[in-house]
DNA sequence: CGGGGCTTTGAGAATCTTCAATTTAAGTGG
DNA sequence: CCACTTAAATTGAAGATTCTCAAAGCCCCG
């Protein structure tokens, strides 16, 4: 169903953007697919036969719920691994979300036995689950989030560290506002709307529908540098200050 | 600050329940160390030098935003595994939400150099980090929900599955409605008017403050079983089916 | 028995969702 | 290359939910 074949050296882009080529270890056993937008690249509950990482496209690793709604878990960027699991099928289903988006598949069984007598490999593997944590990580703090302007500010910021272009405050929206939607648990509406709202209050610039430009990024980066108030007697005992939404 | 000790086999507990003992590599470098109410284990920035696990009692992950919020990124049951970092510094501050909290502690560096000619040892580590994946991509489809009762209904499910007491419906609220407030990013007082209305409805039954009756089980799971209609076309085009909420 | 936090409940204000319709963008075929 | 069809994105208005502010009851601990 896709073109495969075998590469020495994974990564085609610039290896000095965010994207870093593959893992040297790693890269010796990955065999590249090419998906079709919409293409599941591994699915829920089948067995949880190789782990994979995204090499160019966009995919998107989500559940649907009995009422129909679907839920996006993971945006998957160049770079990113996915496919780990503590059990041996998958949790979600992942499917590619642009047309010929590639995904370097690495044979789970195989590697695991590979690193159990080739260090590297397995600290690599150990470190690929750690970046995977991380990113889960800023995920729930964007949906922890209050506002819907809130939420929509803090996915555009996560999406400008994670891509290419770091030095303009350009940011390429890789998927469409129902996916965005459907990432941080807003309508679509919603989502337009915070986009719009953000570009009134001169925050961000809608150079085109998939294009914003960061123009103050204070404004949406909101976090404390140290938590360390967690630990004021006041927070500890609930009584944590009350402070109004930032409308 | 703390009664410390060396442990050759961790778990205190039956192990018969999902809390099941260490690991037995990892087990033979556990220092496990007792916690106060509110006090660290381990803070944001800081070099990340160990991994820990929690043996008894309940911490927290938590991050606090520039406007004074805080956020609970991740609860801390007995059996899970915290620390883990891509970076050489931790992430979150973690905090024990009761007294007497006991946490096992793991020197990173050490474990690390050990992996490399244990492979059991690399693959418990893997293992670990793994099931950590997992717990916050829980907390995801968690923070996906739409309704407040919904969080509600699904943080007491996952609480239910994580804790010991797997047979009758009896769930324990190991941490204050301000810190079920700040997990599930709601105010305190939704978080407790959906437990009531939880309880009107016949969903639940509040036993104590602290200790919650699943009654319905299926009323709060509402989890589509295969999401195969991520794939369907309508879906994909983003036109994805509109549900009303389940007022 | 008193104090303080924890929990619950009430009421109004603000936000988000839903339903509906319009506008813009994109893809297809002539 | 333009007209046409369809999807994507935006905007409006009403209804629903949640947050905020306020206050009362509860429970544990000293």
């Amino acid at each position: 169903m896709s073109v495969s074949r075998i590469v020495s050296n994974g990564d085609h882009h610039a290896s000095t953007s965010i994207h870093p080529g593959l893992p040297q270890r790693l890269a010796s056993f990955a065999v590249i697919r090419q998906c079709h937008r919409g293409e599941e690249i591994c699915s829920q509950g089948r067995p949880a036969e190789c782990w994979y990482r995204l090499m160019s496209g966009i995919a998107r690793r989500c559940a649907v719920r009995a009422d129909g709604r679907r839920q996006i878990i993971d945006l998957l960027l160049p770079g990113d691994f996915f496919g780990f699991t503590p059990t041996d099928e998958y949790d979600f289903t992942v499917e590619a979300a642009v047309e010929g988006t590639k995904v370097a598949s690495f044979p789970r069984q195989r590697l695991e036995l590979l690193a159990d007598s080739d260090p590297q490999l397995a600290r690599e593997i150990r470190q690929a689950a750690f970046e995977t944590l991380s990113r889960l990580q800023t995920q729930l703090l964007t949906l922890g989030r209050i506002t819907a302007p809130e939420k929509v500010g803090s996915f555009l910021l996560d999406l400008a560290s994670r891509s290419a272009h770091a030095s303009d405050g350009r940011v390429a929206l890789p998927i469409s506002r129902y996916d965005i939607a459907d990432y941080l648990a807003l309508s679509v509406e919603t989502v337009s709307r915070s986009l719009t709202d953000l570009k009134n209050r001169g925050v961000i610039r809608l150079l085109s529908t998939r294009t914003v430009m960061i123009v103050d990024r204070s404004a949406l980066d909101n976090w404390e540098r140290h938590p360390n108030a967690c630990h004021v007697l006041d927070i500890d005992r609930g009584a944590r200050p009350r402070i109004a939404r930032a409308g």
